[in-house]
DNA sequence: TATATTTAAGACAATTAACTCTTAAATAGA
DNA sequence: TCTATTTAAGAGTTAATTGTCTTAAATATA
């Protein structure tokens, strides 16, 4: 798979929270019952968004999550490179380590230009962009497609 | 990782044998000692692309493996599917049962032209012809590219 | 026929990823 | 101050991937 389930969860909830009221802090409770993700599991992956201060935390009633300043204005490859790694865009395709233009691998000048595809994929937008195609394009998130865009 | 190890040592193990004389059986050992593959684990995974018919292997004294016909005309593509699969060219970036045209999630229309640029890279020749390239180009199939193309 | 060589097969172990559970810390509000 | 709510942190569990080891089966050659 090209990104680890952790990362999915990661992008699933970003976009959640990217469709969410702006100031407001949205409980990682209710993003895990809304996309169905592991509570415990899904506060691990965004412990490691606020980490990467994407994401600000505040503890308590009415407490929660929300994107930051830095948040909103991330893109898709934020999270990834926040969860994931670099490896995805550095990697050679076979993992061998002295892969480069000098040396190359069988798949090394096809595989640089798919992965910069890849990459261009994940930051076409920054996530209140995303929110805002979310909204007028009904993008699914769930697995069910129950989730509805405010 | 795009794709698992075993589909990694399985396509750098192709690209060795697609690299040898054409009717020769070579030995797993050898080909382990050459890629620094573990020796069982590599035995393992072309048993899958011999059960996959993309081989053939001969026990005994000078026994060993080699491409069969089949194999000879497949791509590495037909290798990462008989290994890993068909999930990297099925399934949803997201990993929502229900993604589709009709109810996309957000990088659904991108991952569908990212895939297929995978699929070209990995389908773009068969195993023969990049043997051929193999030798033209010195391409590298080891950590260290000791590898020598004969 | 006996022996050495080789793949096949399956049990087992180690590592990593995915997930769960418990307790602690912060904080709002009664 | 007390209680309920919420994230933080860390230990523990399960499942998947990766890697190892042993034995069996096939076969060439002496």
């Amino acid at each position: 798979m090209l990104l680890s389930k952790s990362c999915v969860y990661g992008l699933r909830a970003s976009l959640y929270l990217a469709s969410r009221a702006e100031q407001e802090y949205t409980s990682i409770r209710e993003i895990s019952e809304e996309l169905e993700i592991s509570f415990h599991f899904l506060t691990k992956i965004l412990q490691q968004l606020t980490a990467d201060s994407l994401m600000e935390s505040y503890k308590g009633p009415n407490g929660g999550i929300r994107l930051s300043e830095k948040g909103k204005k991330a893109t898709l490859l934020d999270v990834v490179i926040a969860i994931d790694g670099p490896g995805l865009f550095t990697q050679c395709a076979l993992g061998l380590p002295g892969c480069g233009s000098s040396a190359p691998c069988p798949l090394h000048d096809s595989w640089l230009t798919v992965r910069e595809s890849i990459k261009e994929m994940l930051e076409r937008t920054d996530l209140k962009h995303l929110a805002r195609e979310g909204r007028a394009n009904k993008f699914r998130i769930t697995a069910d497609g129950s989730f509805a865009w405010q």
